[in-house]
DNA sequence: ATGGCCTTTATGAAAGGA
């Protein structure tokens, strides 16, 4: 099996990248989309269900929205983090072939003096105690997508250039720890990987092309889920082609 | 360099992203 993550901005703009991402992957067993940024009555589920495939998503017009795209039925979806009201589609929870995949957009906080950076530390206090429920009824379980957290200082193309920033602060960083400690696993980590891999680069000053970008998109495992997976890799190719997504997909191997 | 680019809404200009 294989699970994908993608931030995709827009799925207006991206849905025949999205449809031929997955028809030249055709071993893509579920992918995780963010940014959709459409209502659910727009969502192109028609579309994609021609194509063969399952989904469901949850969206809100111009911004966020989450969407699963899966070659098998889906089951069990939870919308957003039970108990913590927010407007703003960010979460879908749903389960496919046994395997509990949690689809997350977390905020991106914009400054640490903004107020939307106070949100983000609120929303991710109640997306761990969500997970931490969700794993005790799910042990296989995967937490993937836009985190808007680079973990560490090699995940960040130039650190002195971030310092003092979002996705790079302490406060962010022991958050994406503490989801380690609830005994999740960072796939990506699991394997030797080439030196300066990212999954976004800004579209502005030739970032992509100078390989200026973060590893912010994430897939991080249960125990019983890192035990069975064989590799995790980013796949730079779709940041290559015309009118790009500033993110491209990670995808995670599971035995 | 208080920028650059892309998408949205809406039709001009501004917000949000990261």
């Amino acid at each position: 099996m294989k699970f994908a993550t993608w931030n995709v901005n827009s799925l207006k703009v991206r849905l025949p990248q999205v449809l031929d991402w997955l028809a030249e992957h055709s071993d893509i067993t579920a992918l995780c989309l963010q940014e959709t940024k459409m209502d659910d009555p727009t969502f192109p589920q028609a579309e994609i269900e021609a194509a063969g495939f399952h989904v469901v998503f949850a969206g809100q017009k111009t911004y966020n929205g989450v969407a699963i795209i899966a070659r098998a039925p889906i089951e069990d979806v939870i919308i957003n983090i039970p108990g913590f009201a927010d407007p703003q589609k960010r979460v879908l929870a749903a389960t496919i072939n046994g395997i509990r995949l949690v689809d997350v957009y977390i905020p991106n906080g914009q400054s640490l003096d903004s107020e939307k950076f106070p949100y983000k530390l609120a929303w991710l206090a109640a997306l761990k105690e969500f997970i931490a429920q969700e794993l005790q009824q799910h042990p296989k379980l995967a937490l993937l997508g836009d985190y808007n957290i680079a973990p560490e200082d090699r995940d960040v193309h130039d650190i002195k250039k971030w310092e003092g920033g979002v996705l790079v602060s302490p406060a962010e960083r022991n958050f994406f720890n503490e989801f380690i400690q609830l005994g999740l696993v960072d796939s990506f980590r699991l394997f030797e990987q080439a030196e300066k891999s990212f999954s976004w680069w800004d579209y502005r000053g030739f970032s992509f092309k100078k390989n200026a970008g973060l590893r912010i998109d994430h897939i991080l495992l249960s125990s019983a889920l890192a035990a069975q997976c064989s590799a995790c890799e980013i796949d730079v190719e779709p940041r290559k082609h015309e009118r790009p997504s500033d993110h491209t997909p990670v995808i995670a191997t599971i035995l």
